[in-house]
DNA sequence: ATTTTTATTAATTTCGAGATTAGTATTTAA
DNA sequence: TTAAATACTAATCTCGAAATTAATAAAAAT
């Protein structure tokens, strides 16, 4: 039915999302029964997923879900700064009207969001699609750039940033830094201030090139 | 005996050095005669290079040697100008003597091979050398950036513009042009101008900005 | 003559089993 | 008791063949 790429896909959400433990042994001949696939079509979109960086290979021992680690988290950090910043510098020259609608849409999305989870006891529910909004903020602006090499190498960066921040950002959204910080940087997109922009990216990512976002104490 | 990984180290680097025509098809049953294993061996091994960008995959039509295009080649140099930019930077900042002795070093390999091929009417034998030196040359500026990550990226996007710009290039070896530019980005990099050093990287790759040296009429 | 349908061929995709290797428990020797 | 050697178990890796799908050629219909 070549539904390969179908369970390829779900994988990498999954392993995005943080669905597995850090550390998880990926065994293809337990993952194929949930899948009713073969164990060999399970190896071969491990190894894709391995050049992605979201599963670790080792010869002869398998696959596993990559470790915390707060170097490679400010690594991944540094990186998005410099693509987002790039990107949205690109956008801001090429994207014109529709970009800047988009924008606005994108974000007015995510700050309704985010304050209704702001104003909420329990937002578990919420924090999923907080997760696909920020998302779809952040590749909004870059997705004016004009460079389809950009955008993969940037969505690559971003796959694995999130699956090392893990669940332990999640109080961060509630947290009123984090709208104003999405609106200043809608600001200074929308005003085609490229400098601005690239500050504004800059310091809404600097919270991770501390290393301590990553480390287990600020798990919920 | 596990030796899959030596199968897809060897046909990434003729990937690289283009052995292969673009467009070509890459059949699995054809490949596995060559390296004495079975098609879906090779199978895994085309899937890991299509990750990377360097074979192109469709479904149910197999794996393909990617095409020219003017445009990608465009958009691997700018990523180019600024993953070696960026991580030249901060080998400044963090390289230290150790790093300054590699660059004199490489600098001065590259440099004496390409005055070599520049007094050689058939310099062919010497082009898969300075080939790698070059290579070596670019890795190390950035080798002491202190980012696996920003390491890894740039190596994706060096073998893609590898295989983008297939032997067109070969004539501009011979060019002192090269030479010259290569020779500045050391001395840049070796004064620790960040800018400067910056500005070198990106005049010297900037003849790939244009949309010519990809077109067919540039092929030796 | 052109298009549509059907049969043939050649490719891709999936599979389960056999071969190999790692990890663990047991036995033997010092 | 500890260390080394051996046997056992469980995993990974490789393979060739069967099932599926695409590409092509031949036949039928408009």
């Amino acid at each position: 039915m070549g539904h390969e790429n179908n369970i390829y896909l779900e994988l990498k959400k999954r392993l995005t999302l943080n669905e597995f433990q850090h550390g998880t042994k990926l065994r293809a001949e337990i993952l194929r029964k949930e899948f009713y696939c073969s164990a060999s079509t399970v190896r071969e979109i491990l190894f894709r997923l391995a050049t992605q960086g979201l599963v670790n290979f080792q010869e002869q021992r398998g696959f596993r879900v990559p470790e915390m680690s707060p170097t490679k988290l400010i690594e991944l950090t540094h990186m998005r700064i410099l693509l987002e910043g790039e990107g949205a510098v690109l956008s801001i020259r090429q994207g014109g009207f529709g970009w800047e609608a988009q924008m606005a849409a994108a974000h007015h999305k995510l700050s309704h969001l985010e304050k209704r989870i702001h104003s909420l006891e329990d937002s578990s529910e919420l924090v999923e699609l907080w997760f696909s909004s920020e998302t779809e903020f952040h590749q909004t602006l870059i997705s004016a750039c004009g460079s389809a090499t950009l955008k993969q190498m940037h969505g690559i960066i971003y796959n694995q940033f999130r699956q090392q921040l893990m669940q332990a950002d999640r109080e961060f959204v509630f947290i009123s830094e984090n709208i104003k910080q999405h609106n200043e940087i809608l600001e200074a997109a929308l005003a085609s201030d490229e400098t601005l922009t690239r500050k504004r990216i800059h310091d809404h990512l600097a919270r991770h090139l501390t290393g301590q976002t990553a480390s287990p104490n600020n798990i919920i």
